[in-house]
DNA sequence: AATCTATTGTTTCGTTTGTAACTATAGTTG
DNA sequence: CAACTATAGTTACAAACGAAACAATAGATT
């Protein structure tokens, strides 16, 4: 009787490997250019796209979660790559932009992740690319909607 | 002059939110029916595939590094779901594989697996999972000779 | 307005993780 | 075979993480 499962033909499994190489390779490469980690440029990164964001903003846009946001902004803050304002309407939350310093830093981690984007597809056709993202996006909403368990 | 950079159309990003939710609710699923973590699940299912493999080829089958790989197989043998016996040629290292109740343990979590990964391609035609399949495979194979950094 | 509930964001605490140091054994070289 | 180097696996320490408790403010209800 042959064995019914094969672990390296699994799909999660593979697929897990793959975003863990990409993401490691990608933390390495801002952390040893930047001093940043992924957390604090997707911070960064959304703060140039959509200034004025809340934390809460965050947690919506980068589906890190609030713990993860709250430290990669006091990490930033202290480094005076953001900066906080008090919000109009509410007491509680803070807008959070980036200071001239962290826009530099954006500008110039950039390119890097384009290039990591672009060396990860390298291997591929346009076509297969093109398929690839695709069918993640197809994943990611059909998942949002549909937990496993 | 528009932004140059969208968190949300970055690639490796999309690939990092997918894995992340996938492995969460699989986790989350092993946990709760059989109290095991991802990790542990690993090494249960490659020894059900290759008994009498020591830590070193664990490392090797899964991609785990070796201080993951010898706490999980801390766990498993103090559960008594995996067994150890001394290697022939080698004193350093241990000969590993599943015990009965291992065995039925691994039995059990199949079907799981199998649903998860039957779950996460339910909204993908099988052209579109045959396709995803082996874009994963050429990038994991790319990946290893190519570290982005 | 007083009270109750919900939300924003931080902190605390226990767990998990990874790096580096370590022990023990193998293998290699003079 | 003595001494060095490499490898198998564990342990120790510190950093990263997440769940839950928390303080502060907002909004709703009476």
């Amino acid at each position: 009787m042959p064995d019914t499962f094969d672990l390296e033909k699994f799909l999660p499994y593979r697929l897990s490997l793959l975003s863990n190489r990409v993401s490691g390779a990608i933390a390495d490469s801002y952390r040893h250019s930047h001093q940043i980690s992924i957390s604090e440029w997707r911070v960064i990164a959304i703060l140039g796209q959509y200034p004025h964001s809340t934390a809460t903003d965050l947690q919506h846009f980068t589906a890190m979660d609030k713990v993860n946001i709250s430290r990669s902004v006091k990490r930033l803050i202290k480094r005076q790559l953001i900066a906080s304002e008090n919000h109009e309407h509410d007491g509680r939350a803070r807008k959070l932009s980036l200071t001239a310093a962290g826009n530099d830093l954006r500008n110039e981690v950039i390119p890097r992740a384009q290039a990591c984007e672009q060396q990860l597809t390298s291997t591929l056709s346009t076509d297969e690319i093109k398929q690839f993202s695709q069918i993640i996006d197809k994943l990611l909403r059909s998942e949002t909607s549909n937990p496993i368990v």
